[in-house]
DNA sequence: GTTCCTGCAAAAGCTTTGCAGAAGA
DNA sequence: TCTTCTGCAAAGCTTTTGCAGGAAC
């Protein structure tokens, strides 16, 4: 179930976050960009709006917004971390061939488990790696 | 199953690639410490053994037989890398307070998936986090 | 007015690269 | 002997830290 824009910020209020622009500005982005971006990315797309952003201000915000569950950390990837909007029952593919990630649906909580007794559990991910159909086919 | 150190110099030698002394010792290394260990980790505690050992021969030793499929690399961690060489059916748990990697059974191949079809998936990687038993005791 | 946030510069930490000498086959 | 591997030093990256000025409330 996806949050609605003004839910998202409220819960930052709620925790006690300060609304600045950058904040706004950068959880706007992962919202709308289900791309699953890096710090890279989102400085370069939001570059144009805000010419005075820095990269340390992104990696400030993603690490509050993880704080608040509000944002996922990926790292299905080796070299670079990849942020994700925190919603349900879904894993990650990686295509090894052009580094795309795609979603895929996924019922985690169906999975049998055994020898976790007393883990208290709070992120389960699931990280798929191969080649996307697209790649398959060259 | 896992294979034995007999086998797993076999498929070295089977591939091209020399059986170095560095090389032989560290694959005996993850083989016998079944502990998901980092490159520091292996290379502090090889150190006694192989003063002259650089962290370069360990990561370029890594690649080779993650090349060769003989290693897996595990990205649960955000800063570090870490290496398996155990193929069966497992999950990866890490406790965030005291940053232990535990395994734990479970049958990836039960899970019902949707939105795949036609990906080739090569490697399916299941990350649990949380708190361990131990750390929430405190 | 206080407190928290931004963003610059610098530092820190993991991993890769270039290359000369050494070792494996 | 020929090819590949090791290990040092340096470079390359991503991410974190310290801190002064600025913004939020």
């Amino acid at each position: 179930m996806n949050k609605t824009f003004e839910e998202l910020t409220n819960e930052l209020k709620n925790n006690g976050i300060r609304l600045s622009h950058q904040r706004l500005k950068i959880l706007e982005y992962i919202n709308n960009h289900r791309t699953h971006p890096t710090v890279d990315e989102i400085y370069t797309d939001l570059l144009d709006e805000i010419p005075t952003l820095s990269k340390t201000t992104i990696y400030n915000t993603l690490n509050t917004l993880i704080e608040t569950d509000l944002v996922k950390l990926l790292t299905i990837e080796e070299n670079e971390t990849h942020y994700d909007i925190n919603f349900e029952n879904h894993g990650h593919f990686k295509c090894e061939s052009c580094k795309k990630i795609f979603d895929f649906d996924i019922d985690i909580d169906s999975l049998e488990i055994k020898g976790l007794d007393d883990f208290k559990i709070k992120h389960k991910d699931i990280y798929f790696k191969g080649v996307c159909p697209e790649c398959s086919k060259k």
